[in-house]
DNA sequence: ATCAATTCGGACAATATTATCCGATTAAAT
DNA sequence: ATTTAATCGGATAATATTGTCCGAATTGAT
């Protein structure tokens, strides 16, 4: 479904958000750790979160990766998975096809949009905030 | 969503069923030509198809691709995409988490059982006859 | 001022995916 | 029998993705 980076960044924001709401700052090989990923494929992934504004980060000594209250909450996975794998997931034909339209549609155009209505839905309505909470209660995991 | 190998195995599988609805059969050329994909890479893919027992392939003058009847209406979008990309899409943790389960759920595990749902619902009920009748007759287009 | 801990950025390496090429094999047509 | 048109299978190449390494820059602590 997403890249692995996508996967990564996914993880990477709900464990840094985890964090933020206790105002603690997740670093490279905190975050790493915690949810099981290369830490040097995972830097490169956490700069492209700060690029798009979904995460902060500090550098020097106490320095690290946070979200502030206001990302946690109107940022969503979509907006993550955008950052990292572009839209395509979200527009692009099943099929590949570049002409691809309701006007001139291949032939599983009509069954895709209800796919993609209800990934768009979901991941759209599901801020970081909201995920990152069953993390600190332990009820959800972000390895193995 | 899918491989480009998926995209490609799927448009062709619809331009072959078409072709031996009216009894004619499809040649390597044929099918790249209509579904505009790479020849040589589009041979390896129908052969993973043949294999796993969704088209035929005839060997020698006169030779190509079909699809019998029966296939026709039995095998589904989703048997394809299991065919070359494996069932990974169908089951996988969306977050990459391989002990992932509604044990020991990732953050989004109960978001993705809807979406994972949905997905193989519409792709296990489109037979790949239903998706060849309209390109028959001429409502959907297999390349663009 | 120096040191230590951290992110940043660029180059590089490994692996997977996509794509090409060509000879071998098959089978119909001549 | 030979030629021709087709799939099959293996080797190879090109590109994209995933992953590593290391020095530079930044900042707090000593």
């Amino acid at each position: 479904m997403f890249s692995k980076a996508c996967e990564y960044a996914i993880r990477a924001s709900i464990y840094i958000a985890r964090q933020s709401m206790t105002d603690k700052r997740a670093s490279l090989i905190d975050i790493s750790q915690e949810i099981a990923s290369p830490v040097s494929f995972t830097s490169k992934i956490l700069q492209q979160l700060v690029k798009a504004g979904i995460i902060y980060s500090i550098r020097g000594q106490n320095g690290g990766f946070g979200i502030d209250a206001a990302a946690r909450s109107t940022k969503t996975i979509a907006n993550i998975v955008t950052a990292i794998d572009g839209d395509a997931i979200f527009i692009d034909c099943g099929l590949g096809l570049k002409e691809c339209s309701s006007t001139q549609p291949c032939p599983i155009h009509q069954k895709f949009i209800g796919i993609r209505n209800e990934l768009k839905l979901v991941l759209d309505s599901t801020s970081i905030e909201e995920v990152a909470s069953g993390l600190k209660d332990g009820e959800t995991y972000l390895k193995r």
